[in-house]
Formats: structure tokens, sequence, C-alpha cells
DNA sequence: ACAAAAGTGTTCCAAGTACACCCATGG
DNA sequence: CCATGGGTGTACTTGGAACACTTTTGT
């Protein structure tokens, strides 16, 4: 039996132990739901195009009431930090299958107006036809929105022994009827063998709290992601033809590829099936993901 | 003005807006300091040896009394988080030079007896030799541990749609007269084309809460961030030699590289000096980070 | 027949891997 | 002079990038 320097045992500490003797700050978690939104095109004879989107949630109360926002809440005292996420996710969608991680932990002072709040956010990737929005169960209205981001300025001071990057994007957030913007500054500093990086919202737009921070972070995550995993099928249905594959890696590096090189940087990645998907014109083979690509 | 349901003003709103009332978790942050340790050889013929070391703190209440803890403490209310990361960094060391990256928050149910904890813990990479230990500043006592970890078990059910792979490590913590040890199991699941891996601790001796576990992905992290980013140079001097970073490379990769297939991997990552550094033998050229690396 | 999309082949270059080899130093 | 480590060259393979080309389909 050890005792402490009051000397006391473990029970007997943790009997006394009181939890509130230091004020403490708000736990959230926020979810950040990406799906790709396939745009059917009026000439049947060209592709479907394919967007990216995210699922916000219009805020009903003060601060911010009426701007939109990251779907989240507060973490209970009884339930695990993923749970949370889980909880939150489904309180949205119906999702039978999903992929969902741990980004970021937000936990600058005045984040909130209310309180001090620290939030965890999750980033979940869903196809959008194995789900659907849970349609007004809560009194929130949810929308998907296309996601686009744009540079604006990018600007290097390079110094013997430092190099610092100054990067502006504006983030625009889109339904039919609704535009969310915002411009955040992204510097990326240099010194010695030193590398640190930093967010800034610089103006704002329809869009809450720090939000479009964390948005363009899991842009970002994303982007590197999917260089070197298959996160990219999970935006996917099962079965999938190689163009659209090909648009989702390119929505999301925001960048082309040519047939080809595309075919083969993924080739491993996918199995063929005797399926195929009639269009227009020659039918394209339906392809699955093949679960060991890694090895 | 806009107004909510409850017809109030944001400022209305805003000051009768009791954060209390509902009971909230404790936020800590933990920082992992890693750093690069270099034995001397003996025989002055052969080359110095390098070691991977965490530090690790003796905890002097309870719970886990005696035992070893990653360095943390709770999140000030009027600190940021990352602020609170860096304080807790500099109680233990007085550092001029760090890297340092959020890495995962921690937040099941049950990981700390005394109360609900949520942990946001960092990764610190630091070069020894350019900071000191704050010598008892504190009453804790603070040791640098060499880290091993041995794969003890490792298991793969692989079924049509779905592979399980399970691993189990044993994480080895040692100084001169010191030990702690833990086994981990590392899950990851593959159904259909989403992936999810788990972490649990199925034993441990000598080392406090979950911390195994985050020394664990901590570990896992480093491995995977070598291999894309300039993260090996916050472990080692301004100047170096080849063979000092290769050394930097095997310990976490855990794995050699051929000298000439290692020089070229990093090529583009150094800049040459015209100092040298003289052994027993022929002398090796110092280099240095080149920061330009990757355009 | 032709537009639109599916799908293949060829060449070039960069980077990883596996070798074999020479150079410099001090004990 | 030789053990030990520093440093270089060559050949093979793999993966990405650029480009030109054939095949299949519905309208």
């Amino acid at each position: 039996m050890i005792l402490n320097k009051q000397g006391q045992t473990e029970e007997e500490f943790l009997a006394v132990y009181n939890p509130d003797e230091f004020e403490k700050p708000s736990v959230s978690v926020d979810v950040l739901l990406f799906a790709i939104a396939t745009i059917e095109n009026p000439d049947v004879r060209k592709l479907a195009d394919k967007k990216l989107q995210v699922l916000l949630v219009q805020r009903d109360n003060h601060p911010y009431i009426g701007q939109w926002a990251i779907p989240g809440g507060f973490v209970g005292m009884n339930e695990n930090l993923n749970d949370a996420a889980l909880r939150e996710l489904r309180e949205e969608t119906a999702v039978d299958n999903v992929y969902i991680e741990q980004l970021y932990t937000w936990g600058d002072l005045g984040r909130d107006p209310r309180t001090r709040v620290i939030s965890t956010s999750y980033m979940a990737l869903i196809n959008k036809n194995s789900c659907r929005l849970q349609a007004g169960t809560d009194v929130v209205d949810a929308r998907w929105f296309d996601v686009n981001i744009n540079i604006i300025e990018e600007d290097e001071k390079n110094e013997a022994d430092s190099t610092i990057t100054q990067k502006v994007v504006e983030l625009v957030l889109k339904t039919q009827d609704i535009t969310c913007k915002a411009r955040i500054k992204e510097t990326i500093t240099i010194i010695n063998r030193f590398t640190t990086s930093k967010l800034e919202i610089i103006e704002q737009d329809n869009i809450s709290f720090d939000h479009a921070k964390i948005i363009y972070y899991g842009l970002m995550r994303m982007r590197n992601k999917i260089e070197y995993t298959d996160i990219a099928f999970s935006l996917l249905p099962n079965e999938f033809t190689l163009a659209e594959l090909q648009l989702v890696y390119e929505i999301i590096l925001g960048k082309t590829f040519t047939k080809p090189n595309f075919q083969r940087k993924i080739r491993n990645m996918v199995l063929e099936t005797d399926k195929f998907e009639g269009g227009a014109h020659r039918p394209a083979r339906l392809f699955r993901f093949n679960k060991d690509w890694g090895k």
C-alpha cells in the first residue's frame, strides 16, 4: 500500500479528489462530412460531372444565428470521444458505411463567444448513395454545400536560414441559393530546420466560428491522404468505373490526369468485375476496391 | 438585430448563457518528447551508436504513484491549447529549437481513475545537445528512457470482403536502472473499402494511464512522417554527417539502408559544408539541412 | 459516320534497390 | 599495413508524366 505525501492511500485520495477545483473548458466534437455529388449532364452523350460537397447545418440560436456550421455538439460525460463523433454523425445521416478519422483539436481562446470551448474535429467520408439525410428529425436544417477553393495570393520570403510562405485562399461553399465564403491565410515558416504552420481566418461571411479553418484543414488532410491511402474509395459505391475514380482524384487534388497515367497509378488498388455500365457510348467496365493492394 | 426563439438578442443571450449547465470533462495536454542519444563507443575505432529516447516523469501522487508518465498537465482556462503544450514542454526542458505537432486527442472513459479526462497529446522532437533538462525546478523526477519496440505476434484473418490484422507489440522503455513495459494490441480492420484501426493496452508495468498507447502512436506517426517530411533533421544538430543522418532514419524506421542508396534518397534534403568531423579514420564531411528541398 | 467515351502501347525520366568498388586515416 | 569508416559508380527495376493511338457504342 503506497501512500502519497499527504499520507493517503489511493482509495482515500480518489475519495476526496475534487475534479471541480479548477474551472474547466467545455469540450465539443465536430464532424466534417464530405461526399461526392454526381451531377447528371443534360446531354446524354456527355459524361456525368462530380463535385465535392460538405454537409453544414444552419444555426438556430446565438451566436452566429442563421449562419452555417459544421454539425457537432458537446461531449457527454459518459461517452467516449469517438462515440460522441459517431453519435453526431448518426444525428445527421443514416449511414451504413463510413470512413471516419479524427482530424485535429482546436483550442484557441475566443473561438466560441459563449465560453471556452475546446473542439475535436473528425472527418467522415461517405458515399452519398448509400446514406440518406435524417430529414427533419431535429429542427436543424442541414444542406450539402459544393466546395471550392481558390488561391488568391501566394508569397514567399526567402532568407539565408528561413523561408516564410504565405498563402491566402478563398473557400466558397454553395448550394443553389446559399453561399458561404471565407478567406484563410496559411503561413508556413521554416526557420533553420524547424517547420511550423498556422491558419488564420482573415474574413468570413455566413459561416460560423472558426469552422472555415476546420473545413480547409480537412480538405488539406484529404489531399495528403489520397496520395498514400485508399480513402478515395470511401467516397464511391462498391463498384465504380475508372472514370468515376479518376474524377474523385481530380476533384480532391484539384488537378487533372491523363487516362493511361491515372490507370497505372491506381492499377493495384482495383480489381476488375465482369460487369459493365452502359452509357450512351461504349460501356465502361466496373471495378471494385482491392483491399490487398498494399501487399 | 436578430432574435432567437426566446426573443433574445445576441447580447442578452450571451449575458445569461450558463456554461456550467452541464458537467464538463477535464482537459489536459501531454507532450511526448523524443530525442536521439549518442552513445560513444569504448573502442575509438568504432562509430558512435545512437538510440531513440523518450522523456518520462515519475508520478509523485496517486494514481500510479511512483510509476512513469508522459509529462503533461491540465489546460488553463486562459491559455490556448497549443500554448499549454508549449508551457508543458518548457517546464521540462529549456529548449531553443523544437519541432512540435499535435498528435491525437484521447477521450475514452476511464482512462484516468480520478475523473473524466480528455487529453490532447503533442509530439516534440528535439536535439538533445541544444537543450538541457530543467533540473529539479519542480519536485518531479524526469528521465530519458531508451525506446524499443518488438513485434510479439502478427495475425491476419482474410475473408472475401474483409481483412482483420492483429499485431501485438511490446514497448520497452529503459534507463540504466528503470524499466517500463507494455504490450499493445493494434487491430486494423478492412471491411469492404473502409479501414479502421484500434489500439488497446493488454498489459503494462510501471507506466501510467494509457500512456503506452500514446508513445506507440507517436512512434508510428514519426515512422510515417519521416518518409515524406523533414522531421529527421529536428533530431540532429545544425550540422551533421551523413552517417548520423542515416542512423536516425534507421532507428526510427527500424530497418537498415545501404550507404549509397540512403545518400541518394536524402540527396536533395542536404547541403554540403566545407567542414569535416575527424574520427579515428577518414574525416566525414558535415552537411546541413536544405530548406528548399521540396521545390 | 461520327461524337464521345473506353481502353492500350511506347518513350522518357526520376527514384528505389542491389551490387561492387576505391579513398583516407590512425592505430 | 590493415581495420574501419567515408565516399562513388553502375545496372536493374518500378512508377510517374507526356503523348499517340485503337476500340466500342448509340445516335
